[in-house]
RNA sequence: GGGGGAUUUCCCGAGCGGCCAAAGGGGGCAGACUGUAAAUCUGUUGUCACUGACUUCGGUGGUCCGAAUCCACCAUCCCCCA
């Protein structure tokens, strides 16, 4: 018998934080968080890390611990995030994942056939290196000669799943197109559910909103903070995420505060339009179709669950 | 008042007589994604009866077989002289 944890997923500004609060509260559960941002020390007006108020109320679990200097990756979040969940039922809790990267949430969800093959960082670069001095498309053609099921799955543009699968090749002597057909099989019996914002005026709205809290809420000194730290000359991991890089220009004074505004709401609309098309394609998980209307799902998604652990 | 320069498709911006429905970028829309993922990448973006036709390049009228590209006038904006 698997272990029971349930997931909310969805698009930025979805309202996924404040609902995965309210069902752990409702159903004695504790958070998970699912985030390739908010793990980060010092990002918390931008990553819309749940308040300290909010983390009070219910133990947060993932949430705030790394150092935005070191590079944390997919494989890391992983097995952390499968001890917080183990730490959690021993303590007869319920896990509630709860976070926006898809990519987290499958890996945490499934078994992966990967684990042979991690991130060989010197491999990666010695790939990188060669991509950078004999171009895509030759990279692209190598991974041809080894892997053509995968090159023919892969743009040759897209440089960096390229040489991830090259590096598979190379590290495990094993093709990706071979390992991606290894089936993966759930690592907990779940229920994981989507918010999605189905009026896109209204998601939009949202969005907007939301970015300008994080401006009021001081974003342009967390960025100065950041700056200051060295984060974007180093360029880790955190240095990707939406809302510093769009103010960066502002801290420095080179554009105004609308501008930035601007880059930052087209940034995230477009960051949550990727989730919105990622979550759509996945079949384990319920999207919950949300507007401003409709009455409060939370109480409703709670009975589902309470129907869920009975049976 | 005189002289010069601009006006291009949603935006910026190339084009300067045919190869132009018009490069490139942005934005929009759609999609992919299996250990860097808030990243990375792809397609599409005038209209339609869509391997063809039709309407576009500030406006009007010309020149030419043919104009976004040349000419005239008008409109708006910018710069310089007064």
């Amino acid at each position: 018998m698997k272990n029971r944890i349930i997931a909310v997923a969805g698009h930025t500004a979805s309202g996924k934080t404040s609902l995965a609060i309210r069902l752990a509260e409702i159903l004695g559960g504790e958070i998970v968080c699912c985030d390739s941002m908010q793990i980060y020390r010092v990002m918390d007006i931008g990553t819309a890390k749940p308040t300290p108020e909010e983390q009070a109320r219910v133990p947060h679990h993932m949430v705030d611990f790394v150092d935005p200097f070191r590079s944390y990756s997919c494989a890391e979040y992983c097995e952390d995030a499968e001890r917080a969940i183990k730490d959690i039922i021993s303590r007869g809790k319920l896990p509630v994942i709860c976070g926006g990267t898809g990519l987290y949430l499958d890996t945490l969800l499934f078994e992966r056939p990967f684990d042979e093959c991690g991130g060989r960082s010197d491999v990666r670069e010695r790939i990188a290196a060669e991509a950078e001095e004999f171009g895509a498309h030759a990279l692209h053609e190598r991974l041809r000669e080894v892997d053509p099921e995968s090159a023919e799955k892969i743009h040759e543009n897209n440089v960096r799943r390229v040489i991830r699968a090259l590096e598979i090749y190379e590290t495990t002597g094993r093709k990706k197109s071979e390992l991606d057909a290894i089936p993966s099989p759930a690592k907990y019996d779940f229920l994981a559910f989507e918010l999605r914002r189905t009026d896109m005026d209204e998601r939009y709205a949202r969005i907007e909103k939301r970015c300008d809290e994080m401006i009021a809420a001081g974003l342009l000194d967390e960025t100065k903070k950041l700056l200051d730290m060295g984060i974007f000359e180093k360029n880790p991991t955190a240095a990707q995420a939406i809302g510093y890089k769009e103010m960066l220009g502002c801290v420095r004074g080179e554009v105004d505060i609308s501008e930035a505004r601007e880059r930052l709401c087209i940034a995230t609309r477009k960051y949550a339009k990727r989730q919105v098309t990622w979550f759509s394609a996945k079949n384990y998980i319920e999207t919950v179709g949300l507007t401003d209307s409709m009455p409060d799902p939370t109480d409703a998604l709670a009975a589902r669950v309470r129907e869920w652990i009975k049976n």
